[in-house]
DNA sequence: TGGTCTCGGGAAAGCGCTTTCCAGGGTGAA
DNA sequence: TTCACCCTGGAAAGCGCTTTCCCGAGACCA
């Protein structure tokens, strides 16, 4: 059905090899003419090379994988953005692959990207706290990089790995301390599920930022939840709940992650609590609409889209040079960016 | 390096034949004391299959291909949800690629997809106005579709694709008549880029609606500009610098967009014009975030994710029937949603 | 009991490419 | 003029898998 190459080359009344020289490139060059013609046959034959062939014979494919929790999710679009356009650039093409944030998917995942040969995976989803989980995942991936592929993290997934590291504990710091600044003392964090890397991470920032005034993290109200906008909402209805009293209630809701943040503001909208009036809130990644949000989010900023460009160019760099080369880290800097959600300082 | 069928076939002491049978699937059955034995070394090897090898050998692969305009935009990203979960659920891998709504990348695309031999091709941006434009897509489309790829559409792109239609004309329609039963007369249409056609579907809509009370497209203020939040800011920027005057400003703007809206929310909070006191802003899509801008955005509601999800069910079932059965098309409802960006009613 | 099927196994022929290896002709130096 | 190269083109050997085709062994029927 398909044109072959073996036709072009007929066409052009050359050996397939010349074909193969002229067309998809070589480290052999071929005579001007007979290069013309080819070209030509192949254009009017309408010739499309065979990708997995040629992934065969070069035993290489032009093809990366991202795995993250949700590409609908802002935080992970923007990554992906990142991701995708690189690798573009590259002539590379992209497989995403949704995870859910579930060990077990991402290492099917894993297998699946492993058994696509492609050039590169990137973790851009959040490593696990599960040792076994994290083990089985390190297990394949080291399966993976023994026949020679690339694996990039964006967070902390494992020494051994190439990481694009931004600042999660020093912003989570930052923030916290600003917050500090402002006279809020009674802060409700709304953190991330414990089986997430990152949500430790946040935690200990913010824990590390009380400390410096002589607090700890104990004597908040804390609710843990998934990093989703249900979640946020859920976590701030518990929250509520326990401490029904005016008095009891924060002074702020500090949560780890923006799309949560903005279910806190749902919610606290719907029950008709003003924020930052009544209670202050803050979020966390500077996801696109945060600034545009009623009101406005205070968060921490993180160059996501940089973070995901960073992690393939990472692992394009590791092609060229020696494989076993020692892990790199990119550290990126974040910085807590204050609006209205948290009233004027 | 990598571990082959063969050496596993070895391993068991069986024949290539039947470790790919055994272990890959096949119209054939293995004896079963044969078949365990195969898959046991397979699992001590920690054999892959090499996916590029199988697909070459099937001629069909295991992966389909989503053309978007920017993966980074929560209107795509819903709909690359739907579609990868989708994908994921037949077994199949997802490459996401970032057009910029621009044709010319689209049908580089459309061939990078075509020699991956992907089973099928998503178009989820909007189709082009420009004939040439889509003369060459559509022949590319026309090649790839003869090789047994399928090709499905979100939103207008032709008749003869599989399409998962979503009534744009229909909602903006019915959006504008529930602004103007608001009492609304002075409406500002910020639409999207004339290359598209979405942005002259959801036009006509407007104007359909004007129509039934005496009025016309004309006599409103118009803006075109990029489906996007600076292009929202800009539109709106234009507008006002237009229409400088109090009393000439439009009473609400109408965004074809929620991302352009979010942009025209900004532009106008920066000018220090109240929404909905001053004018009042509605969108179209309702993209997830919608409801918790500020104010909180009255759209036109699409099922997104849903979508995505039907345009790669189009595709899929597509394969299994005879592939020369007439196009089919999937009509989704939207209705407007009423929010607080255009008062109460 | 002979003949016809069916079933499970293996040998081998590709799938569409890339790349080694070989051959022949032209070039420059001796 | 001869030899040693280099350069370009073609033949052919794979890359790792699937699938056809063939074969022998039982099962089943008459």
């Amino acid at each position: 059905m398909a044109v072959t190459l073996g036709q072009v080359a007929r066409h052009a009344g050359v050996s397939l090899a010349t074909a193969s020289r002229a067309l998809n490139g070589s480290a052999r060059t071929v005579g001007d003419g007979l290069a013309a013609r080819v070209r030509a046959s192949a254009e009017e034959l309408g010739y499309l090379p065979n990708a997995p062939a040629q992934a065969l014979a070069r035993a290489t494919t032009a093809t990366i994988g991202v795995l993250l929790h949700d590409i609908a999710d802002p935080y992970f679009g923007a990554l992906a953005k990142g991701a995708t356009d690189t690798a573009a650039d590259a002539g590379l093409l992209t497989m995403v692959l949704n995870t859910g944030g579930d060990p077990e998917v991402e290492l099917r995942c894993i297998r699946m990207l492993h058994a696509q040969r492609v050039r590169a995976i990137v973790l851009a989803g959040s490593g696990y706290t599960d040792p076994a989980a994290t083990a089985a995942i390190d297990a394949a991936l080291a399966l993976y990089r023994a026949e020679g592929g690339a694996v990039t993290a964006v967070t902390d997934h494992g020494a051994e790995y190439d990481t694009v590291l931004p600042d999660n504990r020093g912003g989570a710091a930052a923030l916290t301390r600003a917050l500090l600044e402002q006279g809020y003392r009674r802060l409700a964090v709304v953190s991330g599920p414990e089986r997430f890397r990152v949500s430790a991470e946040r935690l200990a920032g913010v824990a590390d930022a009380l400390a410096e005034v002589g607090l700890t993290l104990d004597q908040m109200p804390q609710e843990r939840t998934e990093f989703s906008r249900i979640g946020g909402r859920d976590a701030v209805g518990r929250l509520l709940g326990r401490l029904p009293g005016a008095e009891e209630r924060p002074e702020v809701v500090l949560a780890l992650s923006d799309v949560c943040a903005v279910g806190v503001l749902a919610e606290l909208r719907e029950r008709g609590i003003d924020v930052p009036g009544g209670i202050a809130v803050a979020g966390f990644d500077d996801i696109p609409l945060a600034a545009d949000l009623a009101p406005a989010l205070t968060t921490v900023g993180m160059p996501l889209q940089r973070m995901g460009a960073e992690a393939v160019g990472l692992a394009l760099s590791r092609q060229d040079e020696d494989a076993s080369a020692p892990a790199r880290t990119v550290r990126l800097p974040v910085a807590p960016t204050l609006r209205a959600s948290t009233g004027t300082p």
